[in-house]
DNA sequence: CTTGACAGGTGTACATCGTACACCTAGGCT
DNA sequence: AGCCTAGGTGTACGATGTACACCTGTCAAG
């Protein structure tokens, strides 16, 4: 008689897994419950009695992530510790491309995101930050705190046209939009890629912002008038 | 004999003035094909004669908005003309609550959008400062450029529960998520309603990145090493 | 040992969406 | 007069999220 391999019984966390391979595999798009459950062998309702709907499977997705941060727990306090947490969801952040347009569709929120914040704001404040001051820092970090820096520059579309249409548009770029045009080539003079090095800029602005909150706690500011 | 009012015929600028019109109404996710043509009086395969597809459409509608930034273009150079230009953007983003998922689930890039971004890199370009400063203020001030603060604080979903489970919940909070739940209380003492200022903050953070800039600037900062 | 509740997987069905494709029709040109 | 074409129509398809009824194997209580 025909043995099946009895398969053993889904849990939330290995629903949240499949769908965060499928992720890192073809993207945040190709998510659906039909394929998540595809991955797993099963159909697609039994998800639901795992996940509530399909925005809870992407909160799960999220939160599966960042109970993944490589955080030194006992590192230096204050802004280093700042440092290194936001580096640690910044690493995890490059590993899932889809981590970032999934957390900026984010509605819910969920206690494993609200427990990250809390620990960058309980960073500052044990350093000696006020608490109103720390608010300001979280509010101007913002999205950095999850380790992407939301661009004004976006990654072009990677369209490849012809060398002498290239030519043509160039030229066209640097009359009509003479200011990024010149941003661009002098970031290809320093990337023979023409690709901004986004991790420089990251770590750039996060230094920009910590220091410049450091130098107003250092002045003595403590609250907004 | 009947006598229809004949229809104007449609043109690009009267679908994206309904798709506009619709999602400040009743938000981005009322903003379907079928939608929009009903909006016009028109079946939804019209549409398609004057917008390539839903991606264009919502392109389009921000090229709409953006083209109707009141911007004082006679305005002092430099940082202060990046403040109006951001500021203009700013209002325009809080006129248009949709803007913002717009915006950050964007995949092409417009001439419009392309156009904005050089009037700011422009902007401090004559006010002497060096492209590749010019370019990390760019990045730094990121999502900053299209008027809104990316926020690791969301708005709570407004759940108001009962007086009694609210005490609760915020007991549960104070000892789980000590730093939020201080700066919320901190905030709550500067706000009645309890809700952060976002404008305020939005100041706040432009001010101190301008500075920052500034004070790169004139220390004689001109290009990474 | 029986029974029955229940956790968990199944199957069908539906509304909504974007959009491909073929078609029709009214104006304006030659 | 004849035709081209811009622009609106109609039908149809595949994908998606998910409601609802159903089945089934496990295990604890009687």
């Amino acid at each position: 008689m025909v043995v099946e391999t009895k398969r053993a019984p889904l849990d939330r966390a290995r629903v949240l897994a499949a769908a965060v391979a499928l992720a890192d595999r073809s993207g945040l798009d190709a998510v659906s419950m039909r394929a998540v459950a595809a991955e797993l062998g099963v159909v697609p309702m039994a998800l639901y009695k795992h996940v509530d709907d399909k925005d809870d499977l992407v909160g799960g997705m999220i939160d599966t992530v960042i109970e993944g941060y490589d955080v030194p727990d006992a590192a230096p306090a204050g802004a280093d510790q700042v440092r290194a947490r936001i580096r640690a969801a910044r690493t995890e952040l490059l590993r899932h491309p889809w981590l970032r347009p999934a957390i900026e569709t984010r509605s819910r929120r969920t206690p494993t995101v609200i427990a990250h914040m809390d620990a960058v704001a309980g960073a500052f404040l044990a350093d000696g930050y006020s608490v109103d001051l720390t608010h300001h820092a979280m509010h101007a970090l913002g999205h950095r705190i999850w380790g992407f820096s939301p661009e004004a520059f976006e990654e072009p579309p990677a369209t490849p046209p012809s060398p002498a249409e290239q030519e043509a548009i160039m030229r066209m770029m640097a009359t009509r939009y003479p200011s990024v045009t010149a941003i661009a080539i002098d970031a290809a003079t320093r990337n023979a890629s023409g690709a901004c090095d986004d991790d420089a800029e990251f770590d750039f602005t996060l230094d920009l912002l910590l220091d410049a909150f450091a130098r107003l706690r250092a002045a003595g500011w403590v609250s907004r008038a």
